[in-house]
Parts: structure tokens; sequence; C-alpha cells
RNA sequence: GGCGAGUUGGCGGAGUGGUUACGCAGCGGAUUGCAAAUCCGUGCACAUGAGUUCGAUUCUCAUACUCGCCUCCA
């Protein structure tokens, strides 16, 4: 039995996860990317965090006893910020929600990150929701008011805000949210909205059977419904980044707890810290963000990427820097050096004991080291693969060298040139032309190895081809 | 203004009521014609003040500073 202790925002506290349904394993939910746009590099954080808690779950469930666990992850494909890019970019809604689904899919498999159980769209779950509205609507937790369904705050006010640790009076007193005419409570949040034409809308809510409007839902009410359609009215952890405790799961657990008539929405919260750059928050509004896709366009491998995330605990901010970037690839490079064409052996249990402690990533990346520095490498790479790193999937970058069949037969002359020379060099004891030729191939680019037995020329990222071809052809010249 | 998180060596980053990871960089050595790569060894820290304690970096309180949420955002 491998007892998992998370942090769990709601209590403030590291707690054992029990699940609710052992056989049926552990049910997780995390609020996924509203798809209008590529995922910008905080994005990720939550789907890393994530996906090492599923890959340990999945470990771990045999041996306890639990089912396989069910990890949910949404897109959610209905929102203004989606209308308002097909309005300016000219294109269908649907082709822009398809596109970025795609691309946000192919972000994370770069990171190593592993499809979830379940990726349903908010679209396809308009009934849900609109039933979940109605129920709102019929016990008094909801109100309609001009085309619109609005949360009722005041009908749960003793419960409101639990999770942000926040009271509905403490809200309202600095309230900085846009005040509506028709909200009751400032607080109030929207549930469904009418849509104008030539927004998306669909059949809603009714009051005293009559629809209160055509229109489509508000942000928050999508989570509830998908969580309870696919993993029941409570289940065990539910999470996402830290802005998104309020207003959003807030929300979430008014509305589901409301409509369900439950104590509880999900046992565990668990929100992961922002990620900075340069020591400030990554977001819209400061226009400091990059994309995901950014980074592997610049030639940041994604295994290079889930290495620098996995080194910080989830729990604190992290800031992304080229030299976090630049350490992560060397001891990957090394890493994977050192298990080429090895079979991964057993788990070493110190890594299992890291990651159910809240998963500390980065003490298990510590316990790698050791690993490494100790030369076993079966348990290396088994242990590596756990955290999803240094996976059959992700390989490749560290060997595919910019040089192509010409370059890499070019450094083969040179190489037996170059002995050839050292051999003389080491007669004459004259070593010029031998530095001289090294510091050539240096500048452009190629790694230098010389050994008692031979000489090695590798080609490094700053390989320059044409650099290449001008010293053969200078040294053809000579000979 | 309300709520929350954090402050560890040159940098990054874990952890612990008493021996304080690890990585990178540095330093010394082996190796090398010289380097590179590799290997071995090694120095350096726990924001400030007070309290609890035989003993605190670790617990408590206060102070300072940083960051986040309260507004679209992971």
């Amino acid at each position: 039995m491998t007892e998992i202790r998370l942090r769990n925002s709601m209590t403030r506290r590291v707690e054992t996860l029990t699940p609710l349904k052992p056989e049926g394993g552990v049910r997780m939910y995390l609020c996924g990317p509203t798809v209008y746009d590529r995922a910008h590099l905080g994005n990720a954080r939550p789907s890393i965090l994530f996906d090492v808690l599923y890959r340990l779950l999945r470990y771990v469930s045999p041996e306890n006893g639990w089912g396989a666990p069910v990890y949910v992850r949404n897109f959610t494909d209905v929102d203004d910020k989606i209308n308002a890019r097909a309005a300016t970019e000219g294109r269908p809604i649907g082709e822009i929600t398809a596109e970025t689904t795609r691309w946000y899919l192919e972000d994370m498999a770069a990171l190593g990150v592993l499809e979830p159980d379940h990726m349903p769209r908010a679209t396809a779950y308009i009934p849900e929701m609109v039933a979940m509205i109605q129920t709102l609507l019929d016990e008094g937790h909801a109100y309609a008011a001009e085309g619109h369904v609005l949360f009722a705050v005041d009908s749960w006010r003793a419960h409101y805000g639990a999770l942000s640790g926040r009271s509905v009076d403490d809200m309202i007193a600095g309230a900085r949210v846009e005040v509506a005419p028709y909200k009751r409570n400032p607080m109030d949040f929207v549930l469904w909205k009418p849509s104008t034409d030539g927004e998306p809308a669909w059949p809603g809510p009714q009051v005293d059977g009559i629809e209160v409007s055509r229109g489509r839902p508000g942000w928050h009410i999508e989570c509830s419904a998908m969580a309870k359609a696919l993993l029941g009215e409570t289940f065990d952890i539910h999470g996402g980044g830290n802005d998104l405790m309020f207003p959003h799961h807030e929300n979430e657990i008014a509305q589901s707890c409301c409509a369900n008539h439950t104590e509880q929405m999900a046992q565990i919260w668990l929100h992961n810290e922002m990620l900075q750059v340069e020591g400030k928050k990554m977001s819209k509004s400061l226009g400091n963000f990059f994309t995901v896709r950014d980074l592997l366009d610049q030639g940041v491998p994604g295994e290079v990427i889930r290495f620098v995330f996995l080194s910080t605990h989830y729990s604190k901010p992290m800031d992304w820097t080229a030299r976090k970037a630049e350490e992560a690839e060397k001891t990957l490079r090394k890493w994977r050096a050192q298990t080429r064409g090895v079979t991964p052996g057993l788990l070493h249990p110190q890594i299992i004991d890291c990651l159910s402690d809240d998963l500390n990533t980065s003490g298990a990346i510590h316990e790698l080291h050791q690993l490494s520095a100790a030369g076993d490498v079966t348990t290396l790479l088994a242990s590596a693969r756990l955290l999803g790193l240094m996976t059959e999937k992700l390989a490749g970058w560290e060997d595919v060298g910019p040089a192509d069949g010409a370059d890499l037969s070019r450094l083969d002359d040179l190489e037996r040139n170059l002995f050839a020379m050292r051999a003389r060099a080491k007669e004459t004891k004259d070593f010029a032309p031998v530095d001289a030729m090294k510091s050539e191939l240096m500048a452009a680019g190629v790694e230098v190895q010389m050994s008692k037995d031979g000489v090695v020329l590798k080609p490094t990222k700053e390989f320059d081809s044409d650099a290449l071809l001008r010293i053969t052809r200078q040294r053809e010249k000579e000979v």
C-alpha cells in the first residue's frame, strides 16, 4: 500500500488520498483550456502536474487495490473569446476551436503529457448544463433577469467562499466585479446568457414553462456539468492553476453542491502556483507571455521544458529562464547518453516515496541524479519514465545533429587527418598546426575530443556546415 | 482595502527540532602535448527580531520584502 499525500487547497493541509470508490479508481478532473489560441507556457504547468499524478496513480493503483484512475480534462469550446476571435478572423467558430484543440494536443504531447481518459468538449454537454441550471432555478439558487440566469450567492451565503478563504461580505467590501444592474448581489455570477444573431445559441432553461432566452452558458457551468456526467456528483481530485480558485472553482462548487445536494464537489483540490517570467506572472494583460510552440520552435525540446517544470515544486512560483533550460538540457543529454540502448529495470522506491509525498518532483529528480552518479542506468531509466522523462516518444532531440551525410563524411576524413597531424606533431614537438586546425573546427561548431586512441569530432548545436566545407577545401589545397 | 503563498549558499532548488539534499557554476586533483569530455575531491546558506526548547534553518509570534488572487487568464 502506497499512501499518497496531497496538499488540499480547501483545508490548506496535506492529506492522505482515500478514493471515495476505490474499486472505481481515483477520479480526477483538471480544468482544461478555452480553445481560442495557442497554449501559453503557463498552461503547461497544470497539465504536467496532473500528468505526473496520473502516471503515479496508474502505477500505484493496482498495488493499492484501487481500480484504474479516471482522468478528465475538458476543452471549453464555447466562450466569448472564441466568438471574438472568429469575428476578427472571419472564420467559423468550429474551425477555430477544432484547430486550437489540435494545437493543444500536439503541444502537450511534445511535453510528454499523456492524454486523459476523457477530453469532453463543452458544446457536447449543453443539455446537461441547461438541466443543471434548470435545477438551480427550480430550487431557488438561481434567478432569471433580462434574459440571463444568475446564480444567487445569497442562497448559499454561508458556504460560498470556503475554498478561497473569503466571505461574501469581504468580497463585496472590496468588490471589483462587474456590477450589472440586474444582479441581486454583486457577487452573483452568470449561468446562462442570451445570444444575439451570429452568436452560438442553444435552447435555454425555463421559468414557469417559458424559455428564459436562447443563449449560451456562462463560464463555470461547463465544468460542473461535465464533471458530473463523467465522474459523478462527488469525486476525488479537482484542480487547475491557483488563479482559478476564485472565482472559477468557487463557482463550480456553488453550482454543483446546490444542484446535486452534495456537501462537497471534490475531496481534494489541487492547485499549482503560477509560472513567472523574469519574476512576473505570465499573463495576457501584461503581454509577457509566450506559447509552448514558441519555445519548441526556438529549438527547446519538449522534454527539456518538462524537466524545468518538474524541478520546481508545483506549489511554488516558478520562474522560466533560459539558464534553467540550458541546465536541464545538459542533464538530459547526459542521462540520454548514459541510458542509450539500455532496457529499463525496476523503479527506485525513493521515486515513489517522493512523488507520493505531495508530488515532490524535485526530490525525485535528486534521486535520478544519484542513480546517474552510481551508474545504475537501468533503474535510472525506469525511474525517470515514471516522471514522463527519458521516454521513447520524447527521444531524438539529443542526437539529431544538424550535420547531414556529407558533413559527417567530411568530419570522418578530418578525424583521420587531425589524428595523423597530431602523431607527427608529437615527434616534431610543433603543435601549432594541430592547434590551429582545432581552433578552426571549434569555430565551426565542432567539438574536438582527442585521446590516446584517436580523435573524435562531434557537431554541436552551433555547427556551421559551410565553415566545415571551407576547412575541408583548405586542407585539400594544402595536401 | 480583503484573502493567500513565499523569503535556504554565486545561481537553481529539496529537506530536517540536534549530523543540512542535489544540480549548475567555482576551486583542487587525475587524465591530456594543450584542451574538451570524463572521473575523484572540496569551500560556501537557511530574510530580520523575539519567544518555546538542553538545542531551531526547522515550531510560535512580530517585522521587512517579494509574489499571486479579488478583472479575461493555468
